[in-house]
DNA sequence: ACTTCGATGCTCT
DNA sequence: GAGCATCGAAGTA
């Protein structure tokens, strides 16, 4: 299809965690299964975790001993597993730096029915509203993407058209965290219905002047 | 082997 | 908004 840009390659990741997420807001996240079939969805949601300045990542004993599955190349597939479910992710930095970039919700565009088949729900706005749930919806086997690299076939990334301007994003602090919950580092496209529904409502990008 | 915790999701009120 | 299911990983023994 001519204008479309090609997959975003593992070179793209290499830097700050921050600023990647924030250009990934409005793009595609691709998913080709085995017999060929198209999923697609609009990136609305995203965070970064950042290992060396971040508190969410070094906080206690939690992430200092987990940060050696991150510590893998930049622009690489790879599963954080909370509460027994299994998160999206794409690592970050120079190899050997725990830093990624959380995909935390998905607009369904493309294999609406299937992913219904692969996560059947009762309301369809449930469908990609959360980190695990997306990944459910995928159909994404976590010991088979894990490791691979971000524009692998049956996986991969499309950057926005064109960069979305700062009114359409909505900065706010991450989900389901303490330590580091003041950092703004959660990105979603403001007003998308597709957000993930646990989200703050508190934009850190407007200071309040109380 | 057992305990605790968590970057979640689901099902109620 | 609250309570519970859930499971991989770490720490302790």
């Amino acid at each position: 299809m001519p204008g479309m840009p090609p997959p975003l390659p593992p070179s793209h990741f290499r830097g700050d965690p921050v600023p990647v997420a924030r250009a990934l807001l409005g793009g595609t996240l691709v998913r080709v299964l085995d017999g060929g079939e198209r999923l697609t969805g609009r990136i609305v949601e995203v965070e970064a975790y950042d290992c060396p300045r971040d508190p969410a990542c070094t906080a206690g004993r939690f992430h200092a001993a987990r940060s050696a599955e991150m510590a893998i190349p930049p622009g690489t597939w790879l599963f954080w597993t909370a509460h027994g479910h299994p998160l999206l992710q794409v690592a970050c930095r120079p190899e050997g730096v725990s830093a990624s970039v959380l995909i935390r919700a998905l607009e369904p565009l493309e294999g609406l029915g299937q992913m219904l088949s692969f996560r059947p729900v009762i309301r369809e706005r449930d469908l990609t509203n959360g980190p695990a749930k997306l990944v459910y919806a995928l159909g994404l086997n976590p010991a088979q993407i894990s490791g691979r690299p971000v524009n692998a076939p049956e996986l991969h990334l499309l950057p926005p058209p064109a960069p979305l301007p700062d009114e359409m994003v909505e900065v706010t602090a991450r989900v389901g965290i303490r330590e580091g919950r003041t950092l703004p580092w959660r990105f979603t496209m403001r007003g998308n219905p597709w957000v993930s529904p646990a989200a703050p409502s508190m934009d850190l990008s407007v200071t309040p002047d109380g």
